[in-house]
This record gives C-alpha cells, structure tokens and sequence, in this order.
DNA sequence: AGAATGGATAGGCATTGCCTATAGGACGTC
DNA sequence: GACGTCCTATAGGCAATGCCTATCCATTCT
C-alpha cells in the first residue's frame, strides 16, 4: 500500500470515475487503472463496483475513503510541520560560556537577540570548556562560546571566529611600570601572580604568553573569576594578566597593554561537527558572528 | 514521501543506527541510508545528525517520529479494518423479494439466518420486480428473490436458481374438476378466472401459461395478493391459478396440478452484475442457494 | 598502530510505475 | 439495429527507482 494508491483512490472517488481522475490528476488512466488493481489486490477486497461503464463504491470502499483522506492529510501535516519547524525561529537554544567571557560577552548579544526573536527561548550553561565539549556531544549545549583554537584533534568541532582580544597586564596602581604605554612579561617576572584557577583555559593562555616570555609565574593566588583577581591587584597583592574585555575600571589598578603581539586571546562559537542546528540555532549563531565581526578587538581602556 | 521510508526511519530511531536496523528489516543498510536521504532530501531538513560513527534524531526528527509512527499504525489500521470488514460476518444484508414469494418462501430463511448470524442486519424490501431491479441498480438492494429468468437483456444481472415450482389450478370444492387428479387449461377456458394485478410477474407467468393452452382466460378480478384471490374462489366466484408454495388449506377450495409440465414457476436469487457484495451478503446468498437447492418443489399438497 | 565498526558512495540489476495503443462493454442516437 | 461515444481493462515498452554488493572513509576500540 502507498501513498500514491491512497491518493488515487481517493481521486477516484471523489471524482466518480477512472478517466475524470485521470484528467484531475494528471496520471493517465491505465496507470490509475492498475495502480486501484494493486491496492484491491492487497487488501483482498474490491473498492469499487463497476457497473457498466459508471463505478460507485463498495462498502470496503466507503468505509477505506475516511481513512485513506486521514493519512494523505496526516502525511501533509506531518510534512508541513517539519517544513515549519525548519523554517520558523522558534524553540529552544542553548549556549555554553566559559566563566571568563560569560559576564563580559553574552549579555548585550542575548539581550538583543531576544528582542529580535521573542520566540526563540534562550539558555545559557556556563561551564569551562572541557566540560561545554562534553555538553555539545551529548547534544545538552548546542553551541558554545569559547577560547579557539580547541585543542581537541580532528574535526569533531566546527569553529567560528568571533574576535580576538589583546591581553592586558593587571597592576597596582603604584607599581613602577603602571604608567608604562605597554609591557612586557620579562619586566614582570619577579612578581607574584594572581592567576585563574587550573581548568580554567584563559589560565593557560597566560602561562603560554609567559612561557613565551621565557617566564615562570611565582603563583600565590588562584581564582575562578577575574573580578577577585583584580580586588586583590588593587590591594597590592600582586600582578595579573586579563583579556581586553575583563577590563573594568577600578581604583587602585591600572591595566597595561602587553607589548607581545601574539599575547591575544581567540574567541570562537564552536559548534559539534554533523551536528544539525534547528532554524532558531543557526540564526543565533549567526547573529553572535554577524554583530562581532565589526565589533573592535580593542576594548576602551581602564 | 512513501510509507517504507516513513518506516525505515521508525526502524533507524527506534534502533539507533543504519546497520542495526538494516539487520532488522532484512534490507541492506545502503538502501537505507539511500531513502533517509532521499527523505530528507524532500523534507528539506535532516532527520538524524551523524556524529561520529553514532547517529542521533535531530529536534525535527524528533518531532516527525511521533507523526511518522501514527502515520504507519494508522495504515495498519485501514488495512486491518478493510480485512476485517471483508471476513467477518456482520452488517447489513437489504433483501428485496416480490410480494408473490414473500410470505411464502423468505421468513423460515429470515429466521434460520438470523439465528445463525446475529450480527447481520438483514432488512426486507418488498416490491415487484422492475422496483427491486432499479433499486439494485441503485444499490439500495443487495440481493433480489425473483421469479426467474429476468426479461432483461444482457448480463445486467446474476441469477442463482432457488427453486422451481408447480402451478396449481385453484378451484372451488364444488367445482366439476376439484376431484381431477390433474387439470387442463383448456378445460378451465370458460371460467371466470381471479388473476393477481398488471404489474405481478406471476400474472404474466400464469398468462403465459394459458397462451400455451390457447386459452383466453377471462380476468374478473385483480388483486394485489393470493390471500384475496383464495378467498373469493371460496367463494366460488371464480378459478385461478396458483404456485405451489401459495397453497394453503382453505375450506372450500381445491388446488390440483395444472397438466401442463411447462406450468411451473421458477425462482431465483439475483444480483447486479459487477457488484461486490459483502462477507455477509455473500453468506446471505449461499445460504439461501444452499438451504433450497435440497428443497422439494412439491409441497404438500392443500 | 591495527582491527573493527558504522555510515556514505558507486555501480549494476530487477522491479515497477507510467505511458501509448488497443481491446471490450455499455450507453445513446440515427 | 448498427454506429459512435464513453468508459474501464489489458498489453507492451520505457524510464525511474529501490535494492543489492562492493568499497570507501571516518571513528572507535584493542
């Protein structure tokens, strides 16, 4: 039994004959012919009589017609809901954030996104990256905002560039190179370090630019959130190193520009590879990459 | 969208893999991976994420299972219902008969039928013969007992013999001939005789029959029934001619056999050509052939 | 690193649905 | 009553397509 036998019959007997349904439908008469034949055939009963040369319905036929219309209408509804569901910006989107870009970055995007798309539900997990990773392969985290490059080999992730920011050093404001134009780690590498806890990926982008600066951070303090590192900067209790948009004005503490070209930190939206976004994700999505492309990776100053 | 592709996805998410559900269905896992694209293909949007070596429904499959599942079930249904409908014995049965058999042939059939099938819904219709063909025409009669065989021309209808009857001469008890073993038609050509209304076939039956005796009955009087008839050769106010089935012991009236072997009338159960008739309505026939094929077509005499 | 697993792709084959042409009945008309 | 028309059924050919086997490619496990 297949669709197309449904809507022939069903062509047939709204028409009241083999030819009129022919021309209705655009199918020659013979192939109707047949094609009724085969569904008589597999049910082992007539639908219709042919009486002379005009048919009328069985009863197998009258009671099949109800039902026969109900599939050809479900199969449409069932199409057009998917045809919808792809195509409408509804429904629900979940974001994950690393810790260190969630309170600076996503704010803003969310707020106007939502206001463009009041259908679209929006949630926000907020975890370190391993952690979103393994959110986006179970499929509980649709798409990430995250430190790039990931250091997962292959290509399980897809990625896209959202900015790149420079890093800062973080001093007290009476520190001897606090009124420096820029920095460089060497100068700082006798002082005690204020660093993010470990798991923390932005932890390892700033002991990578120290190690680029060939040095070793003397580590007295280690947090989950820059704004406690930066309490304690203020309080004279050591330096820090903090990506552009952590920047926040704060008496007591001055943020110095680190002369190292290649000290930046990448931000991408990272999605998990064949993964299938619905409508409303890939608008979202979109909309991260569309309104940070032209967004300046120099942030105003402290 | 055809229904094994609707259940080839059914089979993929129910058993979460190509290859699984290929060993499944006994269908190679490539025809699979074929129809689900070709699917998506039409639906304009995925329906599983590949991810890895592990496939997942996407939020739009996931919506289109349920509907795909309904869609399947609800097949099953109609067909079940279809085969049902065409093997069980139940519903109705419209029988037509003509006035001169009814009270007669049909109602220790009625019963017997009913008794043995409960759920048939038989209905009794009760007209002449050109009414009960129309009406057959119209399908508002499924089955007709007639006398047989019909004048009309072509195979418009389907004849089943029942059974054929003698005719009977209807005399008064004081009539010259009631004593006769046998009787002629010839011999009754003075009589006045009582004929049942234009329109009864069972006249021309009996007109027939006295055409054959060259016999120009005098008609004196018209009715619509036996009963009539009998009463008022009771009463001696004429003869008439009677099928056997219509004798019924009456004081003052004799019935003897009619000479003529060709004096006889035949009854037959008929349907439209190329009409389907139900489970039901099948049995309803045979049971008819079947209970009166044994049947004597000498009743008693009266 | 190698083997095993799972889905996608390519190519060939058989099925089948559709077509045209035509047969065969039924109906209306001259 | 013969003929033309209108209907459905049948026959035969063709193209589409669904299924198969063999193979590829990536992932995953040992």
């Amino acid at each position: 039994m297949e669709f197309h036998q449904l809507r022939y019959f069903c062509a047939i007997a709204d028409s009241g004959g083999f030819s009129r349904a022919a021309r209705l439908t655009h199918v020659s008469q013979p192939s109707l012919s047949q094609q009724i034949h085969k569904l008589e055939e597999e049910l082992g009963a007539r639908l219709f009589d042919r009486i002379g040369r005009t048919i009328r319905l069985t009863e197998l036929g009258r009671a099949f017609l109800p039902r026969a219309r109900a599939l050809l209408s479900d199969l449409e509804a069932a199409r057009s809901a998917v045809v919808e569901g792809s195509t409408s910006i509804v429904g629900p989107v979940c974001v994950g954030v690393i810790p260190t870009i969630a309170p600076y970055f996503l704010p803003p995007l969310l707020a106007t996104f939502s206001r463009k798309y009041p259908q679209a539900r929006v949630t926000v997990v907020e975890e370190i990256t391993p952690l979103l990773l393994d959110r986006m392969r179970s499929g509980t985290v649709d798409v990430a905002v995250v430190a790039v490059p990931l250091q997962t080999r292959g290509h399980e992730f897809q990625s896209f560039p959202l900015i790149e920011e420079k890093l800062y050093a973080a001093l007290p404001k009476q520190h001897a190179l606090a009124k420096r134009r820029s920095v460089t780690l060497g100068e700082l590498h006798d002082e005690p370090f204020l660093l993010l806890r470990d798991g923390h990926c932005f932890r390892e982008t700033a002991v990578a630019a120290c190690k680029r600066a060939r040095v070793r951070p003397k580590i007295i303090f280690e947090s989950g959130q820059f704004s406690s590192i930066l309490s304690m900067v203020c309080a004279g209790l050591g330096v820090s190193i903090i990506p552009a948009m952590a920047l926040e004005k704060r008496p007591g503490c001055q943020f110095v520009p680190l002369a190292d070209g290649r000290a930046t930190r990448a931000i991408g939206a990272v999605t998990l590879h064949g993964r299938s976004l619905s409508r409303v994700q890939q608008v979202f999505l979109a909309h991260l990459t569309a309104t940070n492309i032209s967004n300046t990776s120099h942030p105003p100053e402290g």
